[in-house]
DNA sequence: ACTTTACCAGACTTGTTAGTCTTAAATTAG
DNA sequence: CTAATTTAAGACTAACAAGTCTGGTAAAGT
């Protein structure tokens, strides 16, 4: 199913997407989340709080409450929310599996993967959230 | 743990790079394999034997028998391992867990990611394991 | 034939991730 | 103040992947 991020993480990056494309200090609830992004509520609710408390959105509690961003939408990466979520052991594990991933032993791929990797890492860290969410056209997150 | 491959897989990967060094029709028991590659012996076996099943490697019973490739090494790739164990939907589903990955409503780095798809596809069919397996310098790989 | 060695098949257990449910606490509106 | 709304917290269940165990079958050597 999931490509290279747990599902957790994959869901996380979909929401913090979608605040990305709010006011500055809007609130969006979880309900208006799992609504237009089809990720089950309670699970959502637990990822959202984890990111909350890592500092990454902040949270309000009672009607006309919600999530927003913890930050400014240009301040914040995909690697931000990856490393929070799934942590970066995807940065240095061998994709082979082998035991240890460096110069002295390499694997087979070893040169090879260790280009896609920058590549990887560049791909979430070259452009921030509010970019990207601006030039997304995908209808789930229209108005 | 695993980057990409599940562990299955990662285990079948080493396993049969560890045949592709061993002379044609040469058997290799999971008990040499298990000791070398450090993988647990009963879920080796396992996965050999799902290799073995569809035609990537041929087995044989009693002293002397073991595994070895089903096929000239040169004409294994990595991926042909891969998609015996865990199948090829890393090929074509969204890096960031979007339930469609297409051009239509392209993710944020949908373009990006693709790229990157093709050269992970090219990694793992640009080379065979015969040749792979000859210039590893893994100790375990030694005798 | 008998014994040993090794794969075969499938049930079983364990550990991790995904997903659900319930209760509490905070905030807003009336 | 009260009722409605929304997050917070943590226990709980389900599904899946990883790993183990046992009894069976085929081949080799004596
Ligand atoms: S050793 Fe395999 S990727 Fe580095
Ligand atoms: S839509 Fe995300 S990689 Fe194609």
């Amino acid at each position: 199913m999931s490509v290279i991020f747990s599902r957790q993480c994959e869901y996380a990056l979909q929401a913090v997407l979608y605040l990305a494309l709010k006011q500055n200090g809007e609130m969006t609830s979880i309900r208006e989340l799992t609504k237009k992004l089809k990720i089950p509520y309670h699970f959502l609710a637990k990822i959202l709080q984890s990111l909350a408390q890592k500092g990454l959105l902040s949270s309000l509690k009672g009607p006309t409450g919600g999530f927003s961003l913890g930050m400014p939408a240009d301040e914040i990466t995909l690697f931000h929310i990856v490393e929070a979520i799934d942590g970066v052991a995807f940065m240095h594990n061998c994709v082979l599996g082998f035991p240890d991933c460096s110069g002295e032993n390499p694997c087979p791929v070893h040169e090879r993967w260790g280009g896609l990797r920058e590549e990887l890492y560049s791909m979430l860290v070259s452009r921030n959230i509010g970019q990207m969410a601006r030039e997304l056209t995908k209808p789930e997150y229209k108005t």
